[in-house]
DNA sequence: GATCCGTGGGG
DNA sequence: TCCCCAAGGAT
């Protein structure tokens, strides 16, 4: 909208990226990524922080790379063991990438990261923003990554009104912050706006006092509600789901089998079951799926307890059944994915939460 | 452009 | 309880 540009060009009369600088420059938080400038480290921060809060990458960071300690390091390991380092933080792609594109640094690069933004991007796991941040975090490039935080710190400073989302928004906030970075070292500025959005420009409950860039901020000046800036389409409801699941003891051993390669928690083992038909009994499910997927009919069964789990798009409440397989029964198939586990080695297996919470309810039961 | 992909914390 | 949100990327 012309409106929105009549507010771009209003705000930059006051010099909001030395403000911003400046105030980086002593409020910048001590983060463990913070401590290196190192390509490699600063790209597994980078992806540790997609979608993911700070103090959750800070759980990660220093166990990933004492494991991968190098991009040659993770190009030879095993995806299992890379799930495993990658386990309870979400977004498993994120971890299969990171492998997937180690091997081809090490095959294409030369084991280096590539020093410019077109080049990073072509490597899997690197999106518009991963590729700006190591870029300029980096290698200094005077690139604008823009990320959550920037979009709320810009629209509001600027008064860009509407959702965010759509790209002529984006392509104007993208460019105010290429204003800036080309003020300053862009791997500050980038950080330094990035950090004013999470400490100071919060969602719900700016404190702008505490701003550098009050005095130039649209939203400030004209008053607007902070929780309508920046916009965002409504979410719809989430669906709530029911599933059963077994955990199948022979001997003190687990059957588990690992999850398809992509997609949902693509790579991950859990043990066998699935979702409760409309005009089905939770026990009854469980019985039907075990024989869908094992070709192997559970026998007493019994409920060991539910567990609530919540994904971004679904609410499942998981009936969690104890069976046990004689130690003559041919039981379920075993093969490729499908494995008897003893508890040392479930424990290192990569294991999504819900099932790690269903393997707790069996715990308790020995 | 719309949808999928996890988990945890906060109001 | 419910909803929002988060240093996005892939398809």
């Amino acid at each position: 909208m012309a409106e929105n540009r009549r507010r771009v060009s209003e705000a930059r009369r006051f010099d909001a990226s030395n403000a911003l600088l400046h105030w980086f420059e002593s409020h910048r938080r001590e983060l463990p990524w913070r401590e290196s400038r190192d390509p490699y480290r600063v790209w597994i921060a980078e992806v540790l922080l997609q979608q993911t809060r700070v103090a959750t990458a800070v759980r990660y960071y220093d166990r990933f790379l004492r494991q991968f300690p190098t991009v040659q390091a993770l190009a030879r390991a095993s995806e299992g063991q890379v799930l495993k380092a990658w386990e309870g933080a979400g977004y498993y792609g994120r971890a299969r990438n990171l492998r997937r594109a180690a091997q081809e640094i090490v095959r294409r690069h030369g084991g280096k990261l590539p020093q410019d933004v077109e080049a990073l991007e072509e490597l899997p796991g690197f999106g518009p923003y991963t590729a700006a941040a190591v870029g300029s975090l980096a290698f200094g490039l005077p690139v604008a990554a823009l990320e959550a935080n920037g979009m709320r710190v810009l629209s509001r400073y600027f008064g860009i009104r509407g959702d965010v989302t759509l790209a002529p928004n984006q392509r104007r906030l993208r460019s105010a912050l290429q204003g800036w970075v080309h003020q300053g070292p862009s791997g500050p500025m980038n950080e330094a706006v990035m950090e004013l959005g999470e400490t100071v420009c919060a969602p719900q409950s700016p404190r702008c006092p505490e701003c550098p860039l009050e005095r130039g901020c649209v939203l400030r000046r004209e008053r607007w509600d902070p929780r309508s800036v920046p916009g965002r389409p409504r979410k719809p409801p989430v669906p709530r789901v029911s599933a059963s699941i077994a955990i199948i003891d022979r001997n003190g051993r687990w059957y588990v089998q690992r999850r398809p390669g992509e997609g949902l928690l693509g790579g991950l083992w859990e043990f066998p079951g699935g979702k409760i038909q409309p005009d089905e009994s939770p026990i009854e499910a469980c019985r039907r799926e075990v024989r869908e997927e094992t070709g192997w009919t559970p026998t007493r069964l019994r409920l060991l307890g539910t567990v609530q789990h919540d994904y971004t798009h679904l609410h499942v409440t998981l009936h969690v059944f104890g069976s046990r397989c004689a130690a003559s029964a041919p039981g379920p198939r075993t093969g490729t994915g499908r494995r008897w586990v003893d508890p040392a080695t479930f424990a290192r297996l990569p294991i999504p939460r819900a099932t790690q919470k269903a393997s707790q309810l069996m715990s308790h039961h020995l």
